[in-house]
DNA sequence: ACCGGGGTGTTACCACCGGTAACATCGTCG
DNA sequence: CGACGATGTTACCGGTGGTAACACCCCGGT
């Protein structure tokens, strides 16, 4: 039961130096901001990974665990999604920096399949899934959509919340009420824009 | 006029070395696979990332025009939006080694932002973000809205994608349709399964 | 005919990365 | 006391992205 204490001193200053630095930190940086070198964090965590996991996990955890209380709130429907997906965002917004580690998880990854979701993600995406499957009634395919959204739905909050965070367009209220809004059918609902017909001009983009 | 054929050769050369090792060959790998040695590659593109921004562009260029082209197709608005998915999945569908490059983009990135999407991605959501600032009536918050969208569609587009492409759960025409479902709406408009979601009820029914 | 320049290519090197081996130093427990 | 297990160190390995310096070879100009 000792080594824990210390364990989480590394942590806290790997999380430091994340929070400094980016992800891609060095091993280096990291034991020289605990105050120690490499090989030290190696012996504690097996490889980089092994920091990584740690120290995501730790951070999921509490994001994990509200988006999963989210969830289950007995909330009516849209409520609930506009609670879930607040909790999200709040969550990224409190931890910037870790949160990056979350969506770019290893670089150097060899193993056969690169998925886009990071692990952490993933578990987001299983609990959508559950919650979407066991609560709807979606006919003969509910297991298949209930994954696919599940998918879908997360990667949607990442990719709209990260945008989010970094250019702050708007209020976190908002936002939600956005998501919600495409989530709800609004892009189906809305009505056309008299300008429509197309312009045969080819409208090239400008290069970077 | 001259230096493009040899620049493209070693595109070629790059592109199956990283078909077969997956993103991440080093440039000696890709340089002996193109019979050469690495300053060749460097004077051709500065460093990796203008090697891997060419090879991506090369690729994506196909894909973002094909995407742009659905987009502007003069059909039914749920049409138009399936025929969109459809696109992208089959682009994906036809390159799945090379388009893991477009999702995971540069590894050592000591920038500061992270953004989650990739150029390439990001060029996406940029033009259904027009697409839909364009065509639909949002009301006030339509420049919002529109870019929150394009980056939501095109993340969840990603990772669905990228389940799909995995584990191939279903045809693509049945993933189109999920996912276009799941954007009309269909989470909100599901009925509620009768077994449901009663936490603090007096509900005399503990099984599961 | 000679020379010069640009493209092609090389070897050798740099700093740094993740990761490891080997050795030193404590406190503690039998 | 001695053994042991953490904690810590220095020094090293192979490999990476990236660069410098030098060699070749062909082609065109005066």
């Amino acid at each position: 039961m000792d080594p824990e204490p210390r364990r989480e001193q590394l942590l806290n200053a790997a999380d430091r130096v994340i929070q400094r630095e980016g992800p891609g930190a060095s091993m280096n940086a990291i034991a020289a901001e605990a105050g120690i070198t490499k090989p030290i964090l190696y012996r504690h965590f097996g490889d980089r990974n092994g920091l990584v996991r740690a120290l995501t996990e730790r951070h999921t955890g509490g994001l994990l665990a509200a988006v999963r209380a989210a969830l289950a709130e007995p909330l009516e429907r849209r409520d609930r999604v506009e609670h879930v997906l607040d909790t999200y965002l709040a969550g990224i917004e409190a931890r910037p920096q870790v949160y990056r580690l979350l969506t770019h998880p290893e670089p150097g990854d060899p193993s056969g399949a690169g998925h886009a979701l990071a692990p952490a993600l993933r578990q987001i995406a299983e609990e959508i899934t559950r919650a979407v499957a066991d609560q709807l009634d979606l006919g003969a395919d509910r297991e298949l959509l209930a994954e696919a959204w599940g998918r879908a739905i997360t990667g949607m909050v990442l990719a709209a919340g990260d945008w989010w965070l970094d250019s702050r367009p708007c209020s976190r209220t908002r936002m939600v009420q956005a998501l919600a809004d495409l989530l709800w059918g609004r892009l189906a609902a809305a009505a056309d824009l008299p300008t429509a017909v197309l312009p045969a001009g080819p409208a090239p983009e400008p290069a970077d």
